[in-house]
Order: structure tokens, then C-alpha cells, then sequence
DNA sequence: AACTATTTATAAGA
DNA sequence: TTCTTATAAATAGTT
């Protein structure tokens, strides 16, 4: 979304894919927490990676 | 973030608080589903609000 | 791993 | 509560 619009579809390209990967997935773990301060709530976020890999994010407020 | 950044704390205004609540409950789910499309992976988040309602967001391909 | 041009998210207002 | 918009934040492409 910034140097040029991307298509909302798989990325096809595996470098780009897993760099895009590292980079959102930190974005939507900044973003749940955000929203857990912000708003007192108590969020979980599981994430396969299309390798297998897991990554869990749990707020940490309460 | 936009008219005047915010502080990273609980808002205090319920009023508000349940308006940003809102916006960026759906933001969030908006990224989780642009991340698993886009990087083809698995995704599941959980919020509970701070008045105890349940919202629920598991990725939808493969 | 950093940078930056540009898109996207969103706080405040209507 | 739905829409607008000015500004902050996220990020695609580049280096």
C-alpha cells in the first residue's frame, strides 16, 4: 500500500511473500495491542505461517 | 493517529472509548485478513471487551 | 535492515 | 451512528 497499491491476493513470489509476512505480522501484533490499551480489552491473535511456522500474540493488560 | 495523535492509555471516556473500540476492532480484523490472503497463512483473533462481549475473526481460505 | 514515497487507518468533527 | 477529512501510521518498493 505505499510505493504502489498491491493486489489483495496471495503473493506469488516467496521472497517478497515472507518479507511482506515479517512486516505485517508485526503491524497487526502493534495493532491488537494498541487496541487492548486503548480500549481495555483482552485479545489473542494466533498466526500460521504458510510454512508451518505459529506465532501467538496475547494482551497483557488486567 | 489523525486529527491529534492520542496517548497510549485506556480512554476514560466511555463514550469514546467505545467509538475507537469499534473503528479499530474492524481495523484490526481488515489486516488480519489482508495478512492471509496475502501471505497465505492462518489466522484467528479473539477480543473480549472490556464489557465482556465476545468478537471473533478466523481467516477464511484454503 | 533502513529508507521514503505513497497508501491506509483513524481521531475528531459534522 | 454513519460520513467526512486532516493527520498520523503502516507499508511496498528500493537501496
Amino acid at each position: 500500500m505505499v510505493r504502489r497499491k498491491i493486489e489483495m491476493n496471495k503473493i506469488e513470489n516467496s521472497q517478497y511473500r515472507d518479507v511482506t509476512f515479517s512486516k505485517r505480522r508485526q503491524g497487526l501484533v502493534k495493532k491488537a495491542n494498541e487496541l487492548s490499551i486503548l480500549c481495555d480489552a483482552q485479545i489473542a491473535t494466533i498466526v500460521y505461517s504458510s510454512t508451518g511456522k505459529l506465532y501467538e500474540y496475547s494482551s497483557n493488560n488486567r
